[in-house]
DNA sequence: CGATACTGTATGTGTTCGCTTACATTGTGC
DNA sequence: GCACAATGTAAGCGAACACATACAGTATCG
C-alpha cells in the first residue's frame, strides 16, 4: 500500500484559499483557472479533491461559517466577565461586523440558490448561525430577566436581519462606519432585550 | 426625417421581461441568447436598445425597485382610514412579502456589486428605499407618539434587514409561510415603534 | 528494490457566452 | 414615390469557460 493519501489534508489547506477566492470573485468570476492559481496548483489538481466546481463553492460555504462561528467561540472564551456572552458579541460585531467581507459569499450563494445543492448547503449553515444566535439570546434573557415582548427565535432571524442589512450597507458605502456600528448597537441591544430600556 | 425612432417605448416595453428573466435566472445564466428568446427578439435588438448586458440588468434593477414603489403607493390610496400607512404597509407586507421574487434581482445585484454601475446602482435604490421606509415611520410616529428608544433612520434600515432576512428565509424553505408573517409582524411593530407595547 | 498509487505539469476540447456584422424589409416625411 | 433611417433576420466570431486527458515524477510499502 504505497503513498498513503494526502488527500484530506490537501482540502483542508487549500479551503481558506478558495474561501477567499469565491469570497473576493463571486461565484462566476471565480473561474476554475483563477481558483487553480490562487491555490498554486494546477485545475486538475483541485478536480481530484472535488468532483467540480459547484462543489468547491460549498465547500468554501462551509468553511466560511465554520470559521465565523469559531472566531465567536474564541472571543467568548478570551473576554470573561463582562456583560452576558450576547453582549459582548454585540459589542464586538458592532466593531468588526463584516471587515473580512465573507458576507460576500454569502450573497454569491444566494444568487446561485436556485441550484439544491447550494441551497441546501445555505439552508443549513443560516439554521445553525440561528440556533447559535438563538442560545446567546436565551442565556442573556436568563441572566437578566425582563418583560419580553418579542420571542427570542424571531429577535434571532431579526438580528441575521440587521447583520444582513449591516454587511449590504458596508458593501455599497449607503453607510458609514459611525453609523454601521451605531445601528448595530442600537438595534442589536433591542432586539437583544426584547424590550427598550 | 422618416420613420420616428420608438425605441424609447421598445425599451419600456421589454423592461418587465427582462426584469423577470433576470429574477428568475440570475445574472449568471440569464445570458443574451435567453434574454432575447424571452423578449421574443433577436440579440443584437437587445444591444440596439442598451449597450451591453450589464445596462440591461443595471435598468431591470430600476425598473423592479419602482415597480415596488409603485405596488405601495396604490395600497396607500386603496385602503384608507385604518391606522397609519406604516401599519398598512407592514400588515400587507406581511401577507405579501416577497411574493414576486423580486428580491433575487438584489440578491444578483449584490452578488455582482464589485462592478461600479451596479453597486452605484444598488446605492441608489436603497437610499431611496431608506427613505421611503423613514417618511412612513417618521409620520406614524408623529400621529402616535411615544417614549422612542430607536431613532427612525436606525429603524428604518433595520425594517430593510428584516424584509431581507425574510427574503433569505423565503429563498431557503427555513421558515414556514406562517413563521414568516409572525416575523415581519412582530419584528415590524417593535421596530416601528421604537419600543414595546 | 520495485511495484504501485499518489502527486504534479502541460496541453487539449467541446461548448457557451457576449457581442458583432451583413443584409433584407418596412414605414414615414417630404 | 422615393430617399432614408428605423427595424428585423440570420449567421458568425473570438474569447473564456468547465472540465478532461496524457504522461512524468515521487514517496511509501512489502
Amino acid at each position: 500500500m504505497p503513498r498513503p493519501s494526502r488527500i484530506r489534508e490537501k482540502r483542508e489547506s487549500l479551503l481558506p484559499v478558495l474561501a477567499d477566492a469565491f469570497t473576493e470573485l463571486g461565484y462566476r468570476r471565480a473561474t476554475t483557472a483563477a481558483l487553480a492559481e490562487r491555490c498554486g496548483v494546477q485545475e486538475n489538481i483541485l478536480y481530484r479533491l472535488w468532483p467540480d466546481k459547484k462543489a468547491m463553492f460549498v465547500a468554501a460555504i462551509e468553511y466560511v461559517y465554520d470559521f465565523s462561528e469559531q472566531t465567536w467561540l474564541r472571543l467568548l472564551e478570551r473576554r470573561r466577565g463582562e456583560g452576558s456572552a450576547a453582549q459582548k458579541l454585540l459589542a464586538f460585531e458592532a466593531e468588526h461586523h463584516g471587515e473580512f467581507g465573507h458576507y460576500r459569499i454569502i450573497f454569491a450563494g444566494l444568487s446561485e440558490a436556485d441550484d439544491p445543492d447550494v441551497r441546501e448547503t445555505l439552508r443549513r449553515v443560516y439554521a445553525r448561525f440561528h440556533r447559535f444566535l438563538l442560545g446567546q439570546i436565551v442565556s442573556h434573557r436568563q441572566a437578566a430577566p425582563a418583560p419580553q415582548a418579542l420571542p427570542a427565535d424571531l429577535a434571532a432571524w431579526a438580528v441575521i436581519g440587521l447583520g444582513t442589512v449591516s454587511n449590504i450597507a458596508r458593501e455599497l458605502g449607503a453607510l458609514s462606519d459611525a453609523d454601521r456600528r451605531r445601528l448595530i448597537h442600537t438595534v442589536g441591544r433591542q432586539l437583544l432585550e426584547g424590550d427598550s430600556r
